[in-house]
DNA sequence: GCCAACGTTGGC
DNA sequence: GCCAACGTTGGC
């Protein structure tokens, strides 16, 4: 099983709008990188929900529940998308100001490519900060 | 609101 | 195919 982290403005689309919806597509990402990372998901695994702007913290954590398929909102047909679902949210926000200051954590993707929406996660790393989100 | 990072576009 | 200009993302 893979990891992954997915940002999203929450003031668009926020773990609480999924948690209400119940499973959603991932739509809208244009980005080459990130697309990459959608083909490789595989049902079952697991992603941390990220508020970027507002919050700029780790909220919760969604199951991949659909591989990739055609992105709804695309009309030219390049764009893949895939659906997640909910699964639990975390106690406590991990703020990326947390993350940046845990040395566990300095090899995560994310941190050293910033603008990147869709990034892998270890299990390691995913672990870690759902061990912090208890703390 | 500013700015750094980085992706895309377009001229050559 | 290179690179400058420009647009967008996202943190602060």
């Amino acid at each position: 099983m893979n990891h992954w982290l997915m940002k999203s403005e929450p003031d668009v689309f926020s773990y609480d709008d999924l948690v209400k919806k119940g499973k959603a597509e991932w739509d809208g990402v244009r980005n080459h990188a990130a697309q990459g990372h959608m083909r490789a998901m595989r049902k079952g695994d697991l992603a941390l929900f990220y508020h970027s702007n507002i919050g700029v913290e780790a909220v919760g954590i969604m199951t991949i529940v659909e591989e990739a398929a055609p992105d709804s909102t695309d009309e030219t047909g390049k764009w893949i998308a895939v659906h997640v679902a909910p699964k639990e949210k975390l106690a406590k926000p991990v703020t990326l100001k947390a993350m940046k200051a845990d040395s566990a954590l300095a090899d995560m993707v994310m941190l050293r490519q910033s603008r990147l929406s869709v990034s892998p996660l270890t299990k390691a790393q995913f672990d870690h900060i759902v061990e912090l989100s208890k703390a």
